[in-house]
DNA sequence: CCTTGAAGCTCTAGTGACTAGAGGTTGTAG
DNA sequence: CTACAACCTCTAGTCACTAGAGCTTCAAGG
């Protein structure tokens, strides 16, 4: 049996967040002491792994929610894991997509200005002041 | 004199979202009706232009508040705008190494399973409890 | 001049995924 | 038995908005 503070160690999850997981619904603990904390077994240390390393992955915590429930059921078919997954790809392209045409626009924009004038003139003001100066179409 | 409405639609922020710039202390109006309204002018209008803009790249609120500081002193130098701006660019490039990891987990994983199975074997499974099937070190 | 309805106002609370801190209790090593 | 690290709960803060309640004002048509 672990302690939160054990648990956090081995997986690298800090102690409120392990906390926060349980306050979500992600992990229960095994049971408790009778002074009250949290005692965590194998399964628990695993699950916390499962847990860590999908975050590490950008999933969310309603996906994650959702992985963990079809991994509790062996039978169940894996066809909502695989949609899950590639929604997630999707989404990370699509941000690779806009932060790709932020950088294009951010080195025209720093590279237009040595940073030796007055703000009177500068490249980098004059560019946020200004979207026709982009080459890109560009949001967060 | 423009209405926040107006303001609205010329620019595109949404009226609760200028609201919010105001209470922030980015964007003040040029004064209110005898009823308590907002009115802008046009500098209201270009300044919450420069906002929208610096915001669709990504800049913090506190970053274009600086930026806008800067703007009202045409006299000083722009090295804080260059920095700010340099700034930017290592944030957005450091994102995109991040994400770029991320989709070359992404589509191993995505790629790994049909979704034909049962969700005792999947491979999006099996991948997600263990970091060493990954060939890059990945986090957000 | 009066009515109507869109648009405005303030204030509070919610989002996601934590993080920080206060103030108190428990476990364990020496 | 004592010290103190580690644990507990609860509240509030982060960022940049967004939603909603409940009320007031503006402007156009009759
Ligand atoms: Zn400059
Ligand atoms: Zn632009
Ligand atoms: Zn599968
Ligand atoms: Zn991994």
């Amino acid at each position: 049996m672990f302690s939160i503070g054990q648990l956090s160690k081995q997986t690298g999850v800090k102690v409120p967040t392990i906390r926060y997981y349980e306050q979500v619904g992600l992990l229960v603990s095994a049971g408790r002491t009778e002074g009250n904390q949290r005692r965590y077994d194998k399964e628990g240390l695993e699950r916390l792994g499962f847990i860590r390393h999908a975050r590490d992955l950008g999933f969310s915590i309603e996906a994650i929610s959702a992985l963990i429930d079809l991994q509790q059921h062996p039978d169940r078919s894996c066809q909502e894991a695989t949609e899950i997954a590639q929604d997630q790809l999707a989404d990370v392209r699509e941000k690779l997509r806009r932060l790709t045409a932020l950088e294009t626009e951010l080195v025209r924009i720093s590279e237009g200005c040595d940073g030796d004038g007055s703000s009177n003139d500068c490249y980098v003001l004059t560019s946020l002041a200004d979207h026709r100066h982009c080459r890109t179409e560009h949001y967060c």
